[in-house]
DNA sequence: TAAATAAATGAAAGCGCTTACATTCAACCC
DNA sequence: GGGTTGAATGTAAGCGCTTTCATTTATTTA
């Protein structure tokens, strides 16, 4: 993948925001300090190690602190103490379940811990991905979750300068140097493609996210493309078709493959989203699903039960991901021996309606 | 300047970036200032108001800002301009169509401003919110999104005492004090059952997400008595089951209903997770949907479009919210003076597939 | 009981930035 | 030409917290 860019290391804040102040000026450490009667460090103790201070004085502090309504504030905490226990994920959207589910995982995970997410979302671009990653950074991450590994190496070198640690999720390569908490895009693609041709499907079809800056994408297709080479078929007879994901897209390109190759008698799809969308197409063109077409789906969300039949995929286990991932940010942060690398998740391949054996073949 | 990668091994094609940890110190304003030869007030400007500064400095600056790779400190500059530019959402869930594609448009529209979004979570426990909200706020928040109005007002209360903005959003009500940007659940679910009422049904079942402290379900509720109430029924005999939004659930719940109250002809459904479920299950019990038993959903969801029938339901237009309530509090924090309350959002009937006029009407 | 050790607390030095205010200097006016 | 003005820049005072180090007080030991 080719890049080119200028290496801007300044976010600056665009907006200039003027500052409404609260109508009677918030406490202060120093005023609890004084309400008290004991040191700000005794107070600052209280609060981030209450073990250090005595229990009388404890109490004291503490109600001074009910009786003022103090919160700390957050900038000169993190000054002070260099850290902001606020953890960034980058993820190309939040509209679609896929990355919802983990994302959602991943906060509870973090906010177990004490910490905070902070969001923001590529929209799949990969320009608007390393702003945003930049943008996280400047609003004071301590961490990073990333989805996939395509990325400028220079982000890499940016991030470790940072000496921000980072996670790649939603994809796991163990040849890459970045830690990953995640799973085999290829072989997992590789498996149901393996069992799709095991069934006599010989004319297939996929359809799939560009793959141009997006590796999960490229691998499921490789994946497929490795179970044709191992069964002894060309794997260039792959019939190919590109989309974003969206239901639509997915119908769209679904039609598109069958006119181009009537005697395709499977496609498979990068996402249940797509492979939704295919379904339907499908079947409003008279096909019947599996007897005339099979169809076949990846990361088995939610409505991948909920269509008639019900649609064979390759179950991800998204909720897990984002726990793991959380957990190993944490971890990171924690100690400060990096951990050590997390295994890839496993996947599981859901045989459920969609998929049957070419009626040729009956 | 072009990504240098003096520093980084190449490894049969893949860049591995070795993990500097920041031993090395990141350079600081006065780093730069000191190597642009000018005043660290001069850097600051160059950054936060450049058209402030002659065009030569500013050169010299931004130039020693790259050579250095320089990147402001988020703790010093969020205690110095007491400000985050970060805007803080609780929402009850991001595993859930209806909040995640609200956020991804909020997140949207912060973005194209300058801010980045903290997202917390929920899971509808009441308890659970306030810790979060409470937790945003410490996190520097300069503003806040939440759902429904449904709180304790202790926490309005702390929130006004902070300064922080905040907009209620997903509901509409003139008569509370909060600003919001949202629809009137109550009448839209009004609407719906009016219409369902109109067709002749009698006996309504109303599956509901637990009302106890979430204003939109008991909204929701209520408008369907609100009809059944205008058109001479007893609202009281509205058959009610509840349970968390699933649709696993939604399932269950409608075979409850549908056993003790062998009568229904129409369910409705809080949302349309649920109805999704109840429709499944209604299929399953050898019903015919329409024919012998109406489902109605609420939201317009994406998966409303798969079942088949197609779900009758209501749109309610996530997206416009979500970008309406960050324009919102964008304005809020830029003028001191609150911008003008914002008109209820619009919502429209999707009459589809799964609803029609009773058996015995016909 | 005195000395040694541990626990609790305080004093104060930053952390890296923004910004009010002071200063400089060139351009402009009558 | 002296005075005025305004733009450009510098000086330095915090912002509110954490944390090191010194000090005081309580506890233990020989």
């Amino acid at each position: 993948m080719i890049y080119s860019r200028s290496d801007v290391h300044v976010i600056q804040g665009i907006f200039v925001v003027p500052y409404k102040s609260p109508d009677a000026p918030l406490p202060t450490l120093a005023d609890v300090a004084e309400q008290a009667g004991v040191s700000t460090a005794t107070v600052s103790r209280c609060l981030n190690s209450p073990d250090k201070v005595g229990k009388s004085t404890r109490d004291k502090v503490m109600s001074a602190v009910h009786e003022l309504g103090y919160s700390p504030n957050f900038g000169a905490r993190a000054l002070a103490a260099k850290r902001t226990n606020t953890i960034g994920a980058v993820i190309p959207t939040m509209d679609n379940a896929i990355f919802a589910r983990g994302l959602q995982a991943f906060e509870e995970a973090l906010n177990e811990n004490g910490l905070t997410l902070l969001v923001a979302s590529s929209n799949y671009e990969p320009d608007r991905e390393e702003r945003q990653i930049r943008t996280l950074i400047a609003r004071g991450a301590d961490a990073l979750l990333l989805i996939g590994y395509d990325r400028d190496p220079g982000i890499y070198e940016f991030l470790s300068r940072q000496g921000i640690p980072t996670v790649v999720s939603w994809a796991h390569d163990p040849t890459q140097p970045q830690a990953s908490v995640g799973f085999d895009n290829r072989a997992a693609s590789r498996d149901l493609a393996a069992h799709v041709i095991s069934l006599g499907h010989r004319n297939i079809g996929y359809i799939t996210a560009n793959t141009a800056s997006n590796d999960r994408a490229r691998d499921r297709v490789r994946g497929a493309r490795d179970a044709m080479e191992q069964a002894g078929l060309d794997p260039n007879g792959l019939y190919l078709a590109q989309t974003r994901y969206s239901i639509m897209n997915g119908a769209e390109a679904c039609g598109a493959l069958l006119t181009k190759h009537p005697d395709i008698t499977a496609i498979m799809c990068g996402n249940d989203v797509l492979a939704v969308g295919a379904l339907r197409q499908a079947q409003k063109l008279g096909l019947t699903v599996p007897d005339d077409i099979s169809i076949t789906g990846f990361d088995d969300i939610e409505i991948s039960l909920i269509t008639e039949p019900a649609l064979t995929t390759v179950h991800v286990p998204h909720r897990k991901m984002g726990h793991a991932a959380a957990r190993y940010l944490i971890d990171t942060i924690l100690s400060d021996t990096p951990p050590a690398p997390v295994a890839p998740l496993t996947t599981d391949l859901c045989l459920r309606g969609t998929l049957a054996a070419p009626k040729s073949q009956i």
